[in-house]
DNA sequence: CAAATATAGTGGCATATACCAGTAAATTCC
DNA sequence: GGAATTTACTGGTATATGCCACTATATTTG
């Protein structure tokens, strides 16, 4: 009896998606940010400039959907990189609530810099995973990532829970 | 070359393996919470809960490193549950600078009352990705999260950077 | 055994991230 | 066109998580 609820406190742990991503999140969120170096940024804020590089002026709203965050949390973490003056934020013509999200020529140069820094964490990273699964992972990551997934995951409570 | 860049951003937000494991982790993070329904208590906080349980009495030290998790970040995230009695500290006879953490039998009874709903957020992501890649997923994620992971990227730095 | 060093935790500070309650601007509906 | 509603963002509060500096307690060394 006492040993079934350790086998089911074990399967817990063992078989949980959520607590394996978090603590594979963890860890590489250590790695990345040791490979950020001296730059003063995190792995994390590297990604978020990228990905405003990348969305060229998206509206906070759009980023926010594109990084799967809350609006308010990515507002909240977009705040050291305007004090820094690496992103700023510019009132869209059309809409005036919306604000557009864009690296300065600051943050554009400390993203460029980055680069090297993030390729070679991700080569290490293939090299100990392997080329095929790590591509394989992050098509996993991806679909678990997306609002196909959320949905399908609403989805299956209606008939089963 | 304009669109070269665009191409490199791209690829970084594609191809980021830390990236990808956080846009995932928000999106299950976001899952397993809204299952805990009126718990007051987060999905990761079950999950502390849970491996506490599992672990029967680890130091804080212990904990830290089953949950992949630095010993300050784990002493602030226990605060919350001691402070609303569902975890204590003791101190350990042998070794007066360590503490073992356990549950309070109000956590044991929180913990216990939460299985069923993990269980049943469990169920709909093995229902939306399948069991069988499921568990490759969590194999793949549990190596990624392990020491091992680690040495070997540290090692592929030696040579490769 | 006493000094030097290593280990376990604590507290402060910073970022990461979410929810909720506003505020302001756009859109929809009589 | 003006009221009701929706949308985009802001600010407050709370947890999540990491680094660094510090304290207390072992352990190691000479």
């Amino acid at each position: 009896m006492i040993e079934a609820m350790d086998k089911l406190e074990n399967s817990i742990w063992a078989h949980c998606s959520s607590s394996s991503v978090r603590r594979a999140s963890r860890q590489l969120g250590q790695l990345y940010d040791d490979a950020m170096g001296l730059s003063d940024l995190r792995g994390t804020q590297f990604s978020l400039l990228t990905q405003i590089s990348y969305l060229q002026e998206a509206t906070q709203k759009e980023l926010a959907k594109a990084m799967v965050m809350d609006l308010s949390a990515l507002g909240h973490t977009l705040k050291p990189l305007i004090r820094d003056e690496l992103v700023e934020l510019v009132p869209d013509e059309k809409d005036r609530r919306a604000k557009r999200v864009r690296l300065t020529a600051a943050g554009r140069a400390k993203q460029a810099d980055l680069v090297k820094n993030w390729q070679e964490a991700q080569r290490r990273f293939e090299t100990v995973l392997g080329a095929e699964k790590s591509a394989e992972l992050r098509r996993t990551l991806a679909f678990i990532a997306s609002e196909d997934f959320a949905k399908a995951y609403a989805a299956a409570g209606q008939k089963g829970g």
